[in-house]
RNA sequence: GGGGGCGUAGUUCAGUUGGUUAGAACGCCGGCCUGUCACGCCGGAGGUCGCGGGUUCGAGUCCCGUCGCUCCCGCCA
């Protein structure tokens, strides 16, 4: 028994005479008493079937029983809709199917929610995914996401990168993100962890002699979840021996260049801009700046250094966003509240009027020659001043709320660029010691090896990202690959001999058993098909994702465990689980 | 861990200054309908206003607490 003989949402007038067997869902039903329209919706598409009760055999109740989202399956003649009938906006629209007869396959309860209805909680959506998930946008975003998917693998496999998978469960690893953890009941007490990325298995497997690298791989990350952010995550993995920079970006540039062109019939130009990460950071305030439109940061360190006004004589640096046209005091208020948040202590402004008057509760502390020079009429200076690195987050992330805010951002655009050059390390000073920028076995430059020792706040990485629309889609280093430097970063980043050997011994003993130089690469899909479907949320490019809790409301996992799960795995019960709120 | 927003019918929302029986659309149920394509028309069912407490003659509305969802900051090598 064959279900169907047809996909209807395939068909075309080149079918009309056709009698076929067609199976799907009823996506809308029209029911006119004598005459029954349906769409039938079968592989993301829909076709109209025409159903006359009194001319089809035994269909008539079946036709008035259907309800949205029954499963039938109908037999009938393809025919050529006359002229007034044809539904231009319809791929299908020029044809309908004459139903002979008509069965309900299977019926389907109410809806949780409609299915052409927008807005609907995230929650509910994610708790009745499989509903969800029929909805056209959907269908569209996780097609879409296999066909990127496809050609990163034809790329890699053309140009000779070998498909190696690296284990899910490994060795914990303090720094960086949080892990999962995996218990196991062999050995009790002791974990697992889920990859944060295959980051040393990868190095290893080029010292292996496994040159060129490549992997789809899951990673996870026990952090808070974001609107562009998963625990989750799959990202095209790629390491190469004897690396070459330039290579990898034109690697990187023709997959992103292909899938732009084969998924949304955009051209890319290539090779895209580069741009240091100290220029993205002096103009941007960001190491990820959205390139699509201007408001960039400008420096009055020099400027205001001898005025009167406290805050910016003694400030290390004074910086500020002009923007066009005059704010009113309700919005500078809002954005002063905004930039607080941020960890601002304030915002000064000045608003420079078309008729030449000042709107400003700090100008009559700057000289006339300061207010000057800062003076062009119609515009509203924000001035942020401090710390030069704090200075420039709060900056870039005002940037960045303005052009959304004032409607700078052209939408249509696609700016992609590489952000190069980044430092070796930031200072944490909460923990009062020098963190990796990157990660511990990024590789400095040769103009910065001698930095290490006497500023290594000033040492430059061979590290770069792929940043597109002000998004991260890919991030990458060259790695360290003389066990002497490695230990040398490892006692800059104050992990102990010790540590160095009981954390990272295995990877000490293979830089010094032939290790070729090495570097990589890794670009995060699920970002990159948020960028590409231009969703705002990075969950609508997965089939199944979890909330912002963590939580998948479906399935309701994470759940607690029975004690005898726990005592098995060795585990003391110092915390009752959380009962998991059921939202039905 | 911190800040903002939201929470009213199955769903999306409205609900004025605190005032009678909390409304609309879609969906659901019953009926009519032969060219619709968001079909139309008539009728009906459906509510612990997230939860708890308080103020008040009276609370969906005001106050406090709490839970959930969401966006952001921290965090995410």
């Amino acid at each position: 028994m064959t279900w169907r003989d047809a996909i209807g949402s395939k068909l075309t007038t080149e079918d009309v005479g056709r009698t076929v067997t067609l199976a799907g869902w009823v996506a809308r039903r029209r029911d006119h008493g004598g005459l029954i329209f349906v769409d039938l919706r079968d592989e993301g598409g829909v076709v109209q079937l025409v159903i006359n009760p009194e001319r089809s055999s035994g269909s008539a109740t079946a036709a008035h029983e259907l309800r949205n989202e029954f499963v039938v399956q109908a037999r009938g003649e393809i025919v050529r809709r006359t002229p007034e009938t044809v539904n231009p906006r319809m791929a299908t629209g020029e044809i309908e199917v004459q139903v002979d007869t008509l069965e309900v396959i299977s019926r389907s309860a109410p809806l949780p929610f409609q299915l052409d209805e927008e807005g609907v909680d995230e929650t509910l959506r994610i708790r009745y995914r499989w509903l969800d998930l029929r909805r056209e946008r959907l269908q569209r975003n996780i097609r879409t996401r296999a066909k990127a998917v496809s050609i990163i693998r034809q790329e890699m496999e053309a140009e000779g990168f070998v498909d190696i998978e690296t284990p899910i469960m490994g060795k914990p690893t303090p720094e960086g993100a949080r892990d999962f953890l995996i218990p196991t009941r062999l050995q009790p007490g002791r974990f697992f962890a889920l990859p944060q990325s295959p980051q040393i298995y990868k190095q290893l497997l080029v010292i292996s002699g496994f040159e060129r690298y490549y992997q789809i791989a899951r990673c996870f990350r026990d952090e808070d979840l974001r609107a562009d952010r998963l625990q989750e995550l799959t990202q095209l993995d790629v390491e190469t021996a004897f690396p070459d920079q330039d290579a990898l970006f034109s690697l990187i540039e023709r997959i992103v260049a292909r899938i732009w062109k084969e998924c949304r019939g955009v051209e890319l130009e290539t090779p895209f801009p580069r741009m240091q990460w100290e220029e993205a950071d002096r103009r941007f305030g960001s190491d990820k700046p959205d390139l699509r439109f201007g408001l960039e940061i400008e420096d009055a360190t020099g400027l205001t250094r001898g005025s009167e006004f406290g805050v910016f004589a003694n400030a290390a640096a004074v910086r500020y966003l002009r923007v066009d046209g005059e704010l009113s005091r309700g919005e500078l208020a809002k954005l002063e509240e905004l930039v607080r948040g941020w960890g601002a202590k304030g915002l000064a402004y000045i608003v420079f009027r078309a008729d030449g008057e000042l709107g400003s509760p700090i100008a009559k502390f700057l000289s006339p020659e300061v207010l000057d020079a800062l003076a062009r009429p119609g515009t509203t200076v924000l001035f942020g001043a401090g710390e030069g690195a704090e200075v420039s987050r709060i900056l870039g992330f005002l940037r960045l709320h303005l052009g959304r805010e004032l409607g700078l951002i052209d939408e249509t655009a696609w700016r992609f660029a590489w952000i190069t050059d980044f430092p070796m390390f930031k200072w944490d000073a909460e923990l009062e010691r020098w963190d990796a920028e990157h990660h511990p076995f990024t590789r400095p430059n040769a103009d910065s090896l001698h930095l290490l020792d006497s500023d290594p706040g000033a040492a430059k990485a061979i590290a770069y990202d792929l940043v597109g629309n002000g998004l991260e889609l890919a991030g990458g280093s060259f790695r360290i690959h003389e066990p002497e430097l490695q230990e040398k970063v490892f006692d800059l980043l104050r992990i102990s001999p010790e540590e160095q050997r009981s954390k990272f011994g295995f990877l000490l003993d293979a830089l010094g058993m032939g290790a070729p130089p090495h570097g990589g690469i890794a670009s995060g899909i699920d970002r990159m098909c948020m960028a590409l479907l231009d969703e705002p949320f990075i969950r609508d490019t997965l089939a199944f994702p979890k909330n912002q809790a963590g939580v998948d409301p479906m399935s309701g996992a994470p759940t607690g465990v029975t004690e005898e799960q726990l005592a098995e795995l060795g585990i003391d019960v110092t915390v009752e689980s959380e009962q998991v709120t059921d939202i039905s």
